[in-house]
Order: C-alpha cells, then sequence, then structure tokens
RNA sequence: GGUGGGUUGGCCGAGAGGCGAGGCAACGGACUGCAAAUCCGUGUACACCGGUUCAAAUCCGGUACCCACCUCCA
C-alpha cells in the first residue's frame, strides 16, 4: 500500500500522487510571531514533521517551506501595548518559536521564508492579479487593495461554501470594497502604524494583506503547482481558501492537497481562549522532557482533537519509559534498515500514528519476552526494528537533537549520585550476601527516600531517579 | 444562517459492518529473599431514540450536548 492522506478538499483520504515522481513540495503555514508559542501551536509542527520524515523514509525527495508571518495587525497592536518596535517582538517571538522546534525535535525546514522578506513578490502577484480584473485598489483612496471573491467562479470551493452563505465579516471595514467578503491583498498606511512597518508600493505606502504572502512565497519556492499544503484546521476559512484563491486567479495550480491538523484544547475549547500561560513549551518542559511531550503529542491522530491534561501527559511519559526502558535492557542497537510492515501500513493509511506506536509496542513485548528467555540476539533485533519506527516519529531517544546539551552539569550530578549510591550499594550487597534482608530493605528504603528507585537485574543493581 | 468536526471502558486514545488496536491505572499469577523491572491473565466501552442487515460503535433517519471557522487565529 502506498501513501492515502485526507485531502481537505476532496473531503476523503486520497491517493497521494506526488506532481513529479519521487519528489514531494510541501508548505505548512508557520506561526504568526506574536506571542510565545504554547503546546497547541507546536503540535502542527511537529504533525508536519512527522509527514515529512515518513515522505522522506518512504524514498521522496522532500522540500519542505514553512513560513513565519512576521509582519500583522496583532503584531503591531502587541507590540505597541509593550512599547517597543514590533520588529523586535517579532524577532524574539521568532526566536522562542525555533527555540520550541529545536527542543521537540522538528527538524528545520529546507527553508523558512519570512513575510517581510517577500514584499516585492506579492506586489508583484498584486499587480498581476488587478491585471487579470480579479483584484482592484480601493475606489476611497485607503491605499487598499483588494481581491474580488466574485471574479473567480471557484471561490469558496476548499472549504465548499457559497459566498452569498457567508457571513460578512461584522467587524470588516466595507471602506471601498465591492463586496463586503472581498479582502485585502495591500493595506494603505494609516497614518496611526509605524512608518517602519510600511514599505513602497504602487498604491502608495503599505503593507502586505495576510493571504498574499503565502501565495507568493509558495510559488516561488515551490512553483506555481506544488504537492501538499499544510496548516491548522483555522486557516481553513479565510486562510487558505484566499490563498487557493488568489493563486488560481494568477493562473497557478497551486497545491493538489489541503492537510489540516486538529486543536489541542484545554476546557474542551482552543488553546488561545484559555490562554493558559502554564502551556507555554518552555513551561511544560519543566513537567516532562521534550521526547515524552512529542511522544504524546504523537500518540494522537493528526486529524483528532487531543483535550490536553497534565495527567494525560504524565501518562504518556510513562509509556514512553516502558520503550526506552527495552532499549536500554536491549543495548541500544543501530536502527534497523527494514520498517515492520504493521508500522509501515498504519503510516501509510493517512499518518495513522496511533497505530504506529501500537506496532511500536507490540515490537517492545516481544523484545520483554526474548530478553526474558535470554535471547539477546534475538532482542537486539527487534530494539533494532523499535529504533527505525521510533526515528520516524522523531522519538528516537539516541538522536542527536535530543542533545545533553544542557552542559556538563547533569553528567556531573550523575556521577556525584552514581558514587553515593554505589557505597550504599555494596553495604545492601553485604547485607543481602548475609541474609540480613531487613538490613538490605532499610538501605533500599532510604535511598527510594532521596527520589532513587532501585533495581536488582542479573548483572547487578541498577539504580534511576 | 452557512461550513467542518466531535461524544468510545476508571483514564488516555485508535478503529469505521462480523473477529475486544494500543497505552496508563487496577486486580490475579509467574519471576524475586522482598521489591523493582518484565512476562502471562482479567474488561462484553462506543451520547440517546428509531431503522437497514443474518450481523451495527461502524450504514441510514432523528434527538441532545460540545467544539471550530465565516475575511484576526496552529
Amino acid at each position: 500500500m502506498a501513501l492515502r492522506i485526507y485531502d481537505t478538499a476532496r473531503r476523503d483520504v486520497v491517493d497521494f500522487v506526488p506532481l513529479v515522481e519521487g519528489r514531494a513540495g510541501i508548505y505548512v503555514c508557520g506561526l504568526t510571531v506574536q506571542s510565545e508559542p504554547h503546546v497547541g501551536h507546536i503540535r502542527s509542527g511537529v504533525n508536519f514533521d512527522v509527514l515529512r520524515r515518513w515522505l522522506a523514509a518512504s524514498g521522496y525527495d522532500v522540500t519542505f517551506i514553512r513560513n513565519t508571518t512576521d509582519i500583522d495587525d496583532k503584531i503591531l497592536t502587541k507590540a505597541a501595548e509593550q512599547g517597543r518596535p514590533w520588529f523586535n517582538l517579532a524577532y524574539d517571538m521568532h526566536r522562542e518559536l525555533t527555540k520550541a522546534y529545536a527542543a521537540l525535535n522538528v527538524a528545520p525546514p529546507t527553508y523558512e521564508p519570512a513575510a517581510t522578506g517577500h514584499v516585492p513578490e506579492m506586489i508583484e502577484m498584486i499587480a498581476l492579479l488587478i491585471e487579470r480584473g480579479h483584484a482592484y485598489p480601493a475606489a476611497d483612496g485607503s491605499g487598499d487593495v483588494y481581491f474580488d471573491v466574485r471574479s473567480l467562479a471557484d471561490y469558496g470551493s476548499l472549504t465548499h461554501q457559497k459566498i452569498d452563505d457567508m457571513e460578512a465579516a461584522a467587524d470588516a471595514d466595507p471602506r471601498g470594497k465591492r463586496d463586503p467578503r472581498d479582502f485585502a491583498l495591500w493595506k494603505g498606511r494609516k497614518e496611526s502604524e509605524p512608518e517602519t512597518a510600511s514599505w513602497p508600493s504602487p498604491w502608495g505606502r503599505g503593507r502586505p494583506g495576510w493571504h498574499i504572502e503565502c501565495s507568493a512565497m509558495a510559488g516561488k519556492y515551490l512553483g506555481e503547482a506544488f504537492d501538499i499544503h499544510g496548516g491548522g484546521v483555522d486557516l481553513r476559512f479565510p486562510h487558505h481558501e484566499n490563498e487557493q484563491a488568489q493563486s488560481r486567479a494568477a493562473g497557478h495550480g497551486f497545491a493538489t492537497y489541503w492537510m489540516h491538523n486538529a486543536w489541542i484544547t484545554t476546557a474542551g475549547e482552543k488553546m488561545s481562549k484559555s490562554l493558559g500561560n502554564s502551556l507555554v513549551v518552555p513551561s511544560v518542559l519543566e513537567r516532562v522532557r521534550p521526547i515524552e511531550l512529542r511522544f504524546y503529542m504523537v500518540a494522537a491522530h493528526y486529524r483528532s482533537n487531543v483535550e490536553f491534561s497534565f495527567e494525560a501527559l504524565d501518562e504518556a511519559a510513562v509509556g514512553f519509559q516502558r520503550i526506552e526502558g527495552f532499549l536500554e535492557r536491549a543495548g541500544m542497537p543501530d536502527a534497523s534498515t527494514e520498517l515492520r510492515a504493521a508500522f509501515v501500513d498504519a503510516m501509510d493509511d493517512d499518518l495513522g500514528t496511533p497505530s504506529a506506536v501500537a506496532a511500536i509496542y507490540d515490537a517492545v513485548r516481544d523484545g520483554n519476552k526474548l530478553l526474558g528467555d535470554g535471547d539477546t540476539t534475538g532482542a537486539a533485533d527487534v530494539a533494532s526494528d523499535v529504533r527505525a519506527m521510533l526515528d520516524v516519529l522523531g522519538l528516537d531517544p539516541l538522536d542527536p537533537a535530543w542533545g545533553t546539551s544542557s552542559s556538563g552539569d547533569n553528567d556531573k550530578l550523575t556521577l556525584a549520585v552514581d558514587a553515593l549510591v554505589a557505597g550504599l550499594l555494596e553495604q545492601r550487597n553485604a547485607a543481602r550476601a548475609a541474609k540480613d534482608f531487613a538490613a538490605a530493605d532499610a538501605i533500599r528504603d532510604r535511598i527510594k527516600a532521596a527520589g532513587i528507585v532501585l533495581e536488582d537485574t542479573p548483572t547487578g543493581t541498577k539504580w534511576s531517579l
């Protein structure tokens, strides 16, 4: 079975057929860098990182573009509130986002274009749209340029909506629009906005509308037609609908497949509404390791809502530790080159990561049985399979990306504890040899009180936190 | 008003006509001096009401509740 993916436009799971055999071009809408990323934001990054890894593992040569929106209303508003330049806010938040992606082993894209770096490309495209009769400068002299939604028969095809059924935005500024549903390609500069947030254009100084950046940048880096366009569900409309409209109106084929990841919710609602500060990535990572957070996200299907809870997160962490425990006991062999059929089938079926994880657990159980039977060679083979599967999900514990980056402090601490525990273990083993189990257990209890758990194994006693 | 999604055992979370995904927790057993880890076993879950079918969590009709989007959003 080859890869099948759910396409939003067709509302069905369909075969993935690339435009060019053996290659896949993907454009994912990244974030508007206006606040610290929370776990919901980062889910999108993780989900599409898994897509990218799976395509690569399936032999595709993948070009992966993920943009950054670094100029928009929110950035200007927030920066003004905070009394800092908008470009400083955007830059800071972009660095936070990059850190969060790196922490979760989300590979850097092939390229990460930013909106502000592509104003000429956008202006070029807007001019083309005007020329082709799909856009017009506002009649009120505001300097705005709008896309004419009624000029495109296809408008609404991505989200299956009819123009007349759509509510006109209640807060939309009707100035100079032919139809209230027309959307801005270019926003004329307002007196209240900083000069630095404007660029020269044929329609006067201003800044780009939200959607045009993606059309321009996808076209530049992936070509007029490419394979997959991704993003969060909320982007289906208006953002993706409008991107598609602009690009098609410009004569581009644009994306063949549209993929949308669902939310991580809190209290049943989308995260941005509950603005839980505790859910920004660095703060969640005080509770679990990054690899465990990633496992938590990957263990759910990308199109399913995940109701975030720390309890579920802790459970996921414990579950992942069982997998790691097996790998350690099996001696962490190199990853195998072949993937198990159950895993491949699961991934080919619209990235069925939950079933893929189940396949990993099946292998772990098999491997643990082999270890119990003393078959270390067999167990090592299974462990190789497990590492290969984990790697596809970006969850290989030995991936240097998880780095022991936090300097030598941790290592030094480990050595110190090891030395201290070693002394106690000697005493305990002496007591055990003398069958003085009361004394032996007393020592174990003391160690346990310090948060260290002992395991007696055939090769000696091990400790872990 | 339009569009899309959801409701699964103590909990998390898959599946999409028949055979109980998987994980966490719990209980019993094996192993262990006792533990830990590991393995084995234990569950008749699919919001509600009808219908189709030999067979429905899955298909159809309806009801309830929840969420998302409608030109700001992962």
